[in-house]
DNA sequence: TGGCCTCGAGTTCA
DNA sequence: CTCGAGGCCA
């Protein structure tokens, strides 16, 4: 190639580049690509080759030099020579119908036609095209000044490097904005995370690093898009004499516009578009933040001018934001009514959906590592679920210098205790117990919940000044309140002081003439007296014993049906209530071995807390076979214990339960007996040396005597409820009763209630706009009952 | 042992 | 609503 002569290479070249530029064009711009890949990449071979060989006949516009020359250091300012204007903002209907009352006003047209395009969310740019050629492109800026990214928008296909036609006006600039289709982007971050590479946090941003860029190889490696929606300068261009057609005159230029720009009249015509647009949102492949609305007819625009420097002409009406970005002010840690210390990020408020985020969880410190989230770091913050405040991503090119990791303290934030995060734990804890106030107040307020012992009044502030300020005044010195128990001691007295102490700090003198506080205190201490009754169920849970929220205390309760059984049991009976592990029943073990709890539920029944009682479940004490015991006993011990236990088959657990019935009674079988039942030699040995210890002795011997005590109180006559056996979920709204009260209603007819459908479920109570849980059943063929047929159910039943 | 499923615990804001 | 982990069944 390199014979050839220079004419002839010239021609080419020419050729290639035209080839290769109508190529970009279908490919980028019309996306309906003409070539195979690989014919195109033969195209830009023998391109370069040519090139290289005729270094005369490189010129600016040839594609080999989109990506072009080295790394830049830093970028140069260009001044805009037409500034770049911004657009008012509508934020609701009346907004947009003041702007079209606004245009009526100026124009006298009753019905004004306007042209109508997405909103998109990306970076504004402006190319300036000289004699046909792409000489610089700048970003927006503040408007008046930009930053030249002239390397960068070389890369973009959808970008021409020259304009089509044959008579290219002298100076053009068109401006628009440049984005990152969705798919691009999730196709570049899944390859990203294949690679192990940094992902982008959301399109817009995605769009706005890759155009910030030294380097233009890294823009290059970016799927960019450029959509054209207004002029700069023009000179030597002729003017339509509406914005729709200019569109469609840029298009013929070869630049794309977004296809979903359209015409629309009046007000009415403006908000459907912005229904039609806002439905299909998310199916649009790039991110829009509204639309926007512009005059159509040129010459009315200039009619009504600017105001300042946004256009009166032209609106942008926006959709409530879904994502925004913030600041993260600080990370703090929070202490919970367990010890587990959570960060939150303090965010510099931002409307998000409709409400101000100032906080957001960030669960635990894997998830702060993983996000890497910093003090400073600017974030997009989101509502999951459109409720819950989330940090989706941190916007690493915002980051400030010289930041560093999040980093757990080692000592509790609240006490000063140390903190303490067991190995394959994600939580890390105060180990403070009760010595730290923030679990003592987080203690007292779980007590108090409605879902525990519903005690109304008492607000997390109050609580909070309950612990810190010493307003007992019963002893030699004054106390702040420290156990659940001493709210059953409070006195009308005790509450003046506490609203006493609180105005002296918050430097009010009471006014003698304002009635004190009392209605407040008399309140909450009826609230307290009212709590002296709860069921077990409750109170356990309002114990706040680790592990074990509702549903567990309502299986604790059910089994034993008083607390001193549950205070008695060991982790071996405790294993065998449904729903209870080693884990569970260790935990509940280990609060009732604590002399501080006990001494707390000593109190309150002093005070008069008094749970209800009942008798152990039958189909629990049922369940305690010997066999079932020896199963549970052998769990714990070869999970947790420093004794061995030997590896027993479970059919010989059952010949041994066959003839014997306590630890007891197995602990008077000699060897010999114990290989009549199936036990080897060493597995019998073991487990003499276990009966030989004292405390072990003990400890069986306790678990005897309370399963003794279980068979002796549960009911002899098993009563079985009508519906025993069944499960049945609820769903939807009911018009007779709430959710809560059919599910009493069918609880006491012997139904156990679930949350969630499954092939298990006996059937479905449907009420009101019934979902995915009506959906379920049907799918499953669950039978599914309406409010009537449940009366009927429930009529037929509980006469 | 792995994969459900359910439960526990913590959290936001009007 | 989320994540994490415990319990249970295959």
């Amino acid at each position: 190639m390199t014979t050839e002569l220079p004419t002839v290479a010239a021609a080419r070249v020419d050729e290639l580049k035209r080839q290769i530029a109508v190529n970009d064009h279908r490919y980028y711009v019309l996306d309906e690509p003409g070539i195979s890949d690989s014919e195109y990449d033969r195209l830009m071979r023998e391109l370069r080759e040519l090139e290289a060989a005729h270094p005369e006949l490189v010129t600016a516009d040839s594609p080999s030099q989109r990506v072009g020359g080295s790394a830049l250091r830093t970028f140069s300012e260009v001044v805009h020579q037409l500034p770049m204007l911004s657009l008012g903002n509508a934020f609701s209907e009346q907004d947009a119908a003041d702007f079209v009352r606004k245009v009526q006003e100026a124009t006298g047209e009753a019905e004004p036609q306007f042209s109508v395009e997405p909103k998109l969310d990306g970076l504004a740019i402006s190319l300036r095209y000289e004699h046909g050629l792409f000489v610089r492109g700048a970003t927006r800026g503040d408007g008046s000044t930009g930053e030249d990214v002239t390397a960068n928008l070389r890369t973009l296909r959808s970008i021409p490097l020259r304009i089509a036609g044959d008579t290219p006006p002298a100076v053009l600039e068109v401006r628009g904005e440049v984005v990152m289709p969705r798919r691009a982007f999730e196709a570049f971050n899944s390859a990203a995370r294949e690679r192990g590479e940094r992902t982008l946090a959301n399109p817009r941003n995605g769009a706005a690093g890759s155009l910030r860029q030294l380097d233009p190889a890294v823009t290059a490696a970016r799927p960019l898009m450029f959509y054209a929606y207004a002029l700069g300068v023009v000179e030597g261009w002729p003017l339509p004499a509406r914005h729709s057609e200019l569109l469609q005159n840029l298009r013929a230029l070869g630049f794309s516009v977004h296809p979903e720009a359209r015409s629309a009249r009046g007000l009415t015509g403006l908000l459907e578009y912005f229904a039609a647009i806002g439905a299909r949102r998310s199916t649009l492949d790039v991110d829009i933040d509204g639309v926007v609305y512009k005059v159509d007819r040129l010459d009315q625009q200039a009619e009504l001018g600017f105001v300042s420097r946004a256009p009166r002409w032209a609106i942008a009406h926006k959709f409530p934001a879904q994502e925004e970005q913030t600041v993260v002010e600080a990370i703090e840690v929070q202490v919970g009514r367990t010890g587990a210390l959570t960060p939150v990020a303090r965010l510099r408020p931002v409307h998000v959906a409709g409400v101000v985020v100032t906080n957001a969880t960030l669960h635990n410190e894997n998830e702060v590592r993983r996000k890497d989230v910093r003090a400073g770091d600017t974030v997009i913050v989101r509502r999951a679920g459109d409720v819950i405040p989330e940090v989706v991503s941190v916007v690493l090119d915002a980051r400030p210098d010289g930041s560093s990791e999040w980093q757990l303290p080692p000592l509790c934030p609240e006490c000063g205790s140390h903190v303490v995060r067991e190995a394959d734990q994600a939580v890390a804890r105060c180990s403070g117990g009760l010595i730290c106030p923030a679990q003592r107040k987080e203690a007292i307020r779980h007590f108090c919940s409605r879902r525990a012992m519903d005690i109304e009044g008492l607000g997390s502030e109050t609580i909070d000044d309950m612990v810190s300020l010493a307003f007992l005044r019963g002893g030699a010195q004054p106390r702040q309140l420290g156990t659940v128990a001493e709210l059953y001691t409070l006195g009308l007295d005790d509450l003046l002081e506490l609203k006493r102490l609180q105005d002296e700090r918050a430097g009010i003198t009471p006014d003698p003439k304002k009635k004190t506080p009392t209605k407040w205190a008399e309140n909450l201490l009826a609230s307290i007296a009212g709590s002296k009754t709860p069921s077990l169920q409750r109170l356990l849970f309002a114990l706040g014993i680790l592990q074990t929220g509702e549903g567990t205390a309502k299986e604790l309760a059910l089994a034993f049906g008083s607390l001193d059984e549950i205070a008695a049991a060991d982790v071996v009976v405790l294993m065998m209530v449904p729903n209870i592990g080693l884990t569970v029943a260790e935990s509940i073990a280990a609060f009732f071995a604590e002399p501080h709890n006990c001494e707390v539920i000593a109190a309150l029944t002093a005070a008069g807390v008094q749970p209800q009682r009942a008798a152990p479940a039958a189909d629990f004490v049922a369940r305690l076979e010997f066999s079932a015991q020896l199963e549970s006993l052998k769990t714990s011990i070869s999970a947790r214990g420093s004794v061995g236990f030997p590896s027993v088959a479970s059919t010989v657990f059952q010949a041994t339960a066959a003839h014997v019935a306590s630890f007891a009674a197995l602990a008077a079988l000699d060897l010999a007996e114990l290989r009549a039942l199936g036990w080897n030699e060493t597995a019998a040995a073991q487990l003499r040396v276990l009966f030989e210890d004292a405390s072990w002795q003990a400890r069986l011997a306790g678990i005897d005597a309370q399963i003794g005590r279980l068979r002796r109180d549960a009911p002899q006559v098993v009563s079985k409820g009508p519906l025993s056996g069944q499960t049945v979920v609820l769903t939807g709204s009911l018009s007779g009763m709430t959710r809560d009260q059919a599910g009493a209603r069918l609880e006491a007819l012997g139904a156990k209630l679930s949350g969630s459908v499954s092939k298990k479920t006996s059937f479905v109570v449907a009420g009101a706009e019934a979902g995915s849980k009506l959906d379920k059943a049907r799918e499953l063929g669950v039978q599914v009952l309406d409010e009537a047929a449940l009366l009927a159910l429930l009529g037929s039943h509980e006469a």
